[in-house]
RNA sequence: GGGACCGUGGUCUAGUUUGGUAUGAUGCAGGUUUCGGGAAUCUGUGACCCGAGUUCAAAUCUCGGCGGUCCCA
């Protein structure tokens, strides 16, 4: 066996290089010429796919509509909403040229969708009838980043979903900008098995152009804080420059309330991250691209009872819905394709060899535990529906259980640098001051992630920066 | 925004200091033989990131570009 042919590092000893070597072997992601922008290969496409599939419905039960708007957005629309341009305008691409003349106004490549979807509604929306609207896009987006970047984590494109809604009441939006984030929580815990914390962004970190930003944070083995999807309370402000008016119950011209949540492929890096092992991906059941992976052990004077077994196998498992391969490859040793599903993270190999066709069964391997089940033909079905839950609840459990370890509660600042230096985030509150996070990021190194919901401080809780009375509990931690 | 390192067949890699025929592994294609944790063997295949400069001669030295990685703000 050859060492180099898999992972060559291990994830604790690297967790960059095992990250980059985790995504490139198991197929998911690939570099291309182009700086900052990465192929979604097959197997990376595909978990994408299964989260649309998972999500799209429940986007749709809540009433939301899929749409496409336009990829350009003139400059003078970028502009409108000062706040928004201010926060956007240093990374965004701007078409300046059409073939070989000058464009009369640049066009930017969409940083985010605002400002042309509140362009247009500023015209179609009339009506208190009209609201609530709900639109969403699965597209890509566009920033010129600077920082390093990272195959799905960090990129110049990014694939996600973005969804732009308008309301009559504020307490609407509020309360959209609230089941938005919860969405987004229970998808990423449910399919991709990833602990989160939901709660709010302090002010210095909110969406430009934003009265207040939700957030879900999943924390990184490194001690790293993932920031894995946002839901912002837009109120009034872009309405007002984009003129999102309409006549409501008293006849009179009314601004709408607006919100915007968007959901990236970020939070397929951090799936890898968190479940992945030395040996690569390990994925969940729910977004795995292929489910169950079936390795015939062939001899020669047995191949036709061998290939029999497989092939009934594969299509009985087929027909319960299940993503399911038989490797029939010609040429490469059992070992060979153990290491190459195990790689791409695949969460459950049979083996079917001789010696399991004579007793009736099939070798059952677990990907992320190795553990080895031998299971009789009859059981198969309900055997493997039941690992695949237990493999999912056991990469669930793992994780929170990783999240709760490295959460330190503070109250001094050395105390957060601490956490902060041993890979860890610190739970410490903060008086609201943007000078504190001024002075925490260069005392400790972290930055203020979330303020969770549902804290409830202790009368007299000073700021862990200042001392003075604080507002807020606060996550502190590097990010990602 | 500042700094460091790196770029050789598809992949990994030797060679770069001291300029002169480019090393090995793996992969890939086709055979033979195998197959319970990356098997063996034979034949074939394939590379110095791009551009300019110095030189009789550049993977090697110089400059610029492109791309990648990491660290700090």
């Amino acid at each position: 066996m050859s060492e180099d042919l898999g992972i060559t590092v291990k994830k604790d000893t690297d967790i960059s290089e095992w990250y980059q070597q985790t995504v490139i072997k198991g197929g998911f992601a690939d570099y291309t010429p182009v700086k900052g922008m990465i192929v979604y290969r097959p197997n990376g496409y595909r978990v994408w796919e299964l989260i649309m599939g998972e999500f799209d419905p429940i986007l749709k039960a809540h009433g939301v509509q899929n749409v496409l708007f336009p990829l350009l957005i003139p400059e003078n629309l970028l502009t409108r909403e000062a706040d928004h341009f201010a926060g956007f305008t240093p990374e965004v691409f701007w078409v300046t040229r059409g073939g070989d003349q000058p464009l009369e106004e640049k066009l930017a490549l969409r940083p985010t969708s605002e400002t042309i979807i509140h362009t247009m509604w500023g015209k179609w929306l009339q009506s208190h009838r009209d609201l609530p609207v709900r639109f969403n896009q699965w597209c890509t987006v566009y920033r010129h980043e600077t920082k390093m970047t990272k195959p799905f984590i960090r990129g110049r494109e990014v694939l996600w979903s973005e969804t732009h809604t308008a309301h009559a009441t504020k307490q609407e939006a509020e309360k959209e900008t609230e089941w938005a984030i919860n969405a987004y929580g229970d998808l990423v815990e449910r399919i991709l098995a990833v602990p989160v914390v939901r709660g709010r962004k302090t002010d210095s970190d909110k969406f430009a152009g934003a009265e207040y930003t939700l957030g879900i944070e999943a924390l990184m083995p490194d001690g790293r804080a993932l920031q894995s999807g946002t839901s912002h309370l837009l109120s009034h402000k872009f309405a007002e420059a984009f003129g999102v008016k309409f006549v409501n119950e008293d006849k009179k011209w009314t601004h709408a309330w607006m919100t915007s949540y968007g959901l990236s492929m970020r939070v397929i890096g951090g799936m890898l991250m968190i479940h992945g092992d030395d040996k690569g991906a390990v994925l969940p059941p729910k977004v795995a691209p292929v489910q169950v992976v079936i390795v015939p052990i062939v001899f020669k004077e047995k191949e036709k009872i061998v290939n029999d077994a497989t092939g009934k196998i594969h299509s009985e498992l087929k027909k319960t819905g299940l993503r399911v391969v038989l490797d029939d490859r010609e040429g490469y040793t059992a070992g060979w394709k153990f290491n190459d599903w195990e790689m791409q993270g695949v969460p459950l190999r049979l083996e079917v060899g001789p010696r399991d066709v004579e007793a009736k069964s099939v070798m059952l391997v677990r990907r992320d535990t190795g553990q080895k089940i031998k299971v009789p033909f009859e059981k198969l079905k309900a055997t493997v529906k039941k690992e695949l839950d237990r493999l999912h609840a056991r990469l669930f459990s793992k994780a929170r259980e990783s999240l709760v370890q490295k959460t330190v509660n503070a109250t001094r600042m050395g105390e957060v640098k601490k956490a902060v230096e041993d890979q860890k985030w610190a739970l410490a509150p903060y008086c609201g001051n943007v000078a504190c996070e001024a002075k925490m990021k260069v005392e400790t190194g972290a930055e203020p992630r979330l303020i969770p919901f549902g804290q409830k401080l202790l009368k007299d809780t000073r700021c862990v920066a200042c001392g003075e009375e604080a507002t807020d509990l606060v996550y502190w931690g590097k990010s990602y």
